[in-house]
RNA sequence: GCCCGGGUGGCGAAAUUGGUAUACGCGCAAGACUUAAAAUUUUGUAGCCGUAAGGCUGUGUGGGUUCGAUUCCCACCCCGGGCACCA
């Protein structure tokens, strides 16, 4: 008897299976299981006025795929959905129609929810989070709260772009070639009042956590012998320790210090351009002369190791890492000393090698490490792509050098270099035209109307502007003023140029002409001397290290955003308002402009503005000033674990339970600046105990962006924006996902093309059809089955969809020429297509198979190793380089048969020819080569 | 300009560690089915020479290392993203 066949229709099943799941809350998470969890987030979207068109739901197609295969492969899952929207496009619609922001994002999130709803993902929608909601940004300003009272928020006069006709300040996307995108007067920098976040208090934990390992444990560790310092200054510092074993007489090499009688194990700060194993080679050979050392491992990561006052006065806290090598050499007398003669270098047995004897205090974790392999195995704590690593290194931009002073006037210019050794070839001194040395020294001068125009010039040049080493270089002496090079006591002149920068280092640079292009080039254009340059060494400067990473300008004077929850009291300053009147509540206000001074139009809201000081019940008045966007999106993650909570941001088990995020999906653009703000905001939590993993996102992945089909960004500006509800009307929301997941590498930049996509519809259609043919297994199939569940597998886990899709299109492809295919096989690749096609094969699951339970809670196959290897593999042979001939041959034959059959093919006799055979190269499984 | 990616058939792309370049899909061509068309299906499809067997060339360009390079190294060209108030 058969079943009537039946037309695929995804119209009939999508909607019916979205329901019937949605009902059956089969998406939904609990903290409460047994199972291991697994976390994927996809980056919140930003609801606009214009939908989302096809390329929007790329990353959210891809995390749907990976929490539908890691449930079916037993994990407990979150996957949820969120939106971001505070911030400009919202405002700028209000200010446009004259609405309330509030009203708008609604109806936007209305319709980002309906569009996403089709396209069938899994989403537990019980834990929506929205910026905009007060319930939410409550929780933003308390963080904001804690890290002013932390000492991290501060007031300062920072620059905005001003347009003076507007009488309003631009973001720097309403800014086109200086000018006002709106009506084209030249944009002005004006300062204004704004808070900034200490973001470069965390520049070296953000850079080195980067690399560090090991997600949960970064052993805290006390050095209880000094006792800390409060007066005395806290240093942070990246260490190696060097344990150096002796296999052949099993003992240890130390450092004891006579004079004091302590030991330690052998220990360098990490150098510019250094890595730990680099470092830790580099102190053995200089402590101990021996440079025949073999690198084992390094033990398990850092510890965060407190030492107090032992350093030069300093409390500090080292980054500590540890790393094992054997000596080889048969010399066993170390032949340097210590870096002072108290020391001397000695080899210790084991039982030396203790906590009570030795002062490093972070020993006990390395001898832990040492004594359980387990523990000293490393594992990168963050599983992200190198590039966006890169970007973030170079975002912080650590850099070692020394602070020198060039004197004169009574007044010191303080200069930060690299390359202090090159002091001896400075011909003069540059300053950025802001340095405040600058307006200090305009009495001195004999130019300075030039001067003043070239200042007012240069504040108003964007920073790419000024950094463009093409550009024709410009700048203004200082006429009449000279400063004593400290270490020749030579007299050079004092210039400002603009592509000096006032925020990077001192804002002030020595120019080498000699060695430096940019220096050279300014010198040239100005006929300023260059002086053959003699580098040696130079210790008349501070060592210090610099970030270019700066603080983080955090105020806006904009309306759409969250209130910074502060006070400020006529007699007590500033003050926070107290936890329990939190969230301070976006008032509703009668016009969105921002008011002529450029103040948020908060500031012309009496009623709201004045009130008592929560401190002292005085006159006070609110901040006015509101968070950026980046605010919100700073710690979202952590409010979908727990997204309810009035009393706390997160419950501690809860958090607990579901960090860290396991998978982190969006797109490249933010490589650097959402990702770092997430992270600062991370560590700061993590350092008030909010949080308890070091770092937010462990597997971070780039979404590709999708281009029109013209090869241009979709936009409306371009008209070639593509609506997913269209394609999902006429081709189903499965063969969308499918289609975007096979149209190329997921982290791929790809124009859309919706002529291709029908090859995807074909594709599910085959797989419809496939049930008509269950039958009696074909023994072929096994082997089919099988290695594509290997391939699958391995893919989804690897983010590599589209191969993964192309393996189920060979599978189908092969079962599709047999007579029949049994019911066993059909199920397994529903299975692997389940997670692509949700409904598809939910439909077919449960219609033609009979299944009760949901496929997407079913599990997931498994591949037997005996089945996914050949009887037989194909080998070829080349002759002079080039491929000539091939053979088949069991896989498992031997070096010498493979060789002899290879040389017996009359192919290869006919190409080998007169010519004599040098040599025969025979790698196993692929070729033979034959050189002549 | 600086930083980070990328460049393979007509098109989207594939290629474990340096080992048969072009899997899979789109398109195209020819055949089957059909009164016809669509759909479906079968076969072919990097370029050049050749009836064919076969040969030569070929992964942005030029060079290098190697028995062997899409893969590694050097130089260059082109395209995309980011550059701190767009998100």
């Amino acid at each position: 008897m058969k079943k009537a066949k039946q037309e695929y229709d995804p119209s009939k099943i999508e909607t019916k299976w979205q329901k019937k799941w949605s009902k059956s809350k089969i998406y939904k998470s609990k903290e409460d299981s047994e199972k291991e969890k697994f976390y994927a987030l996809d980056m919140f979207p930003y609801p606009s006025g214009e939908g989302l068109h096809v390329g929007h739901p790329k990353g959210f197609i891809a995390t749907d795929i990976v929490s539908r295969f890691e449930r079916m492969n037993g994990k407990n899952v979150l996957h949820p959905m969120g939106f971001d929207a505070f911030g400009l496009p919202a405002e700028n619609y209000a200010l446009k129609t004259k609405t309330n922001p509030a009203d708008s994002v609604q109806k936007n999130v209305d319709r980002y929810k309906g569009q996403l709803e089709i396209l069938g993902f899994d989403y537990d929608w019980s834990r929506e989070v929205n910026t905009t909601d007060p319930k939410y940004y409550k929780w933003t300003q308390w963080i904001f709260i804690e890290m002013w009272k932390k000492g991290l928020a501060y007031e300062s006069y920072e620059p905005i772009n001003w347009c003076p006709s507007c009488k309003t300040g631009l973001a720097n996307e309403d800014v086109e070639n200086g000018r006002c995108e709106r009506c084209g007067t030249p944009v002005e920098k004006k300062p204004m009042r704004q808070w900034v976040l200490g973001i470069t208090k965390y520049a070296d934990r953000l850079l080195t956590d980067l690399d560090a390992t090991e997600q949960y444990v970064r052993p805290k560790v006390v050095d209880r012998v000094n006792p800390h310092k409060p007066g005395k200054p806290l240093v942070e510092r990246t260490v190696a320790h060097a344990i150096v074993y002796d296999p052949k007489n099993k003992k240890y090499l130390i450092i004891r210090n006579k004079k004091f009688g302590w030991d330690t194990v052998i220990i360098g700060g990490i150098e510019q351009g250094e890595d730990v194993v680099t470092t830790a080679r580099r102190e053995v050979r200089e402590e101990t002369g021996y440079d025949d050392i073999e690198f084992v491992k390094i033990l398990g990561g850092q510890t965060e190791a407190h030492y107090y006052t032992k350093h030069k006065g300093e409390n500090r806290i080292a980054y500590a890492n540890a790393v094992l090598f054997e000596l080889k050499s048969d010399r066993r007398i170390p032949i340097a000393d210590g870096e002072d003669k108290d020391n001397e270098i000695l080899w210790v047995d084991k039982e030396d090698f203790v906590p009570g004897k030795m002062v490093n205090s972070e020993l006990p974790v390395w001898l832990e490490r040492l004594n359980d392999p387990r523990k000293a195995d490393v594992k990168p704590f963050l599983y992200w792509p190198e590039a966006i690593k890169e970007s973030q290194r170079n975002w912080i931009g650590r850099s070692e050098g020394a602070l020198i002073k060039f004197s004169g006037y009574g007044k010191d210019i303080e200069i930060f270099t690299t390359r202090p050794d090159t002091i001896f070839g400075v011909t003069y001194v540059v300053l950025a035209p802001e340095h405040p040395l600058v307006t200090q020294f305009m009495g001195e001068i004999s130019n300075k109307d030039e001067v003043e125009k070239y200042i007012n010039r240069a504040k108003n040049e964007t920073e790419i502007e000024r950094t463009d080493a093409k550009k024709e270089k410009t700048g203004v002496e200082l006429k009449g003023i000279k400063v004593i090079n400290p270490a020749n006591k030579e007299e050079v002149p004092v210039w400002i140029a603009d592509y000096v920068l006032p925020d990077y280092g001192t804002g002030a640079v020595m120019a080498v002409p000699d060695l430096d292009e940019r220096d050279g080039e300014f010198a040239k254009k100005f006929n300023l001397p260059i002086k053959n340059t003699e580098v040696k060494e130079y210790n008349g400067g501070t060592k210090v290290v610099k970030y270019k990473l700066r603080d983080w300008v955090f105020s806006r004077q904009r309306y759409w955003g969250e209130p910074i929850p502060l006070i400020h009291c006529e007699k007590c300053g500033v003050v926070a308002v107290p936890e329990k009147d939190l969230p301070v509540v976006l008032p509703k206000v009668k016009s969105y402009e921002p008011t002529g001074t450029g103040e948020s139009p908060l500031a012309a809201i009496e009623k709201w503005v004045n009130v008592k000081c929560p401190t002292c019940k005085g006159k006070a008045k609110r901040e006015t000033n509101t968070m950026p966007q980046w605010a919100g999106s700073s710690w979202y993650y952590l409010r979908y674990m727990d997204p309810k909570n009035k009393k706390k941001l997160v419950d501690p088990k809860k958090e607990k339970f579901w960090a860290p995020v396991d998978l982190y999906v969006g797109g490249a653009e933010h490589a650097t600046r959402h990702l770092i703000y997430a992270r600062f905001w991370h560590k700061f939590l993590y350092d008030i105990g909010v949080v308890t993993t070091l770092e937010p996102f462990t597997k971070l992945q780039n979404v590709g962006l999708i281009m029109g089909e013209d090869g241009r960004k979709m936009s409306k500006r371009f008209g070639n924006v593509v609506n997913p509800d269209e394609i999902v009307k006429t081709y189903g929301a499965d063969t969308l996902r499918v289609y975007e997941m096979f149209m190329g590498p997921f982290d791929q930049q790809i124009s859309w093309s919706t002529a291709s996509m029908i090859g995807s519809r074909r594709f599910i259609e085959r797989v419809w059809k496939l049930s008509e043919k269950i039958g009696k297994s074909d023994p072929l199939a096994d082997r089919i089955i099988h290695k594509t569940i290997k391939k699958v597998t391995a893919d989804i886990q690897n983010l590599r969809f589209n191969t993964a899709i192309s393996a189920l299109m060979i599978a189908t492809n092969e079962l599709e020429k047999m007579e029949a295919i049994s019911k066993e096989h059909f199920e397994i690749i529903l299975k692997l297509l389940a997670p692509f096609a949700p409904h598809i094969t939910e439909e077919v699951w449960s219609s033609v198979l009979k299944n009760k339970k949901s496929i997407h809670v079913s599990d997931w196959p498994h591949f037997d190793p005996s089945l996914v290897v050949e009887d037989e593999i194909n080998m070829v042979v080349q002759v002079g380089g080039r491929v000539r001939a091939s053979f088949r041959i069991a896989p498992g034959e031997s070096e010498e048969k493979i060789k002899e059959t290879a040389l017996a093919l009359p192919e290869v006799k006919k190409w080998i020819g007169d010519s004599a055979i040098k040599k025969v190269i025979v790698v196993k499984g692929k070729l033979v080569s034959v050189v002549l």
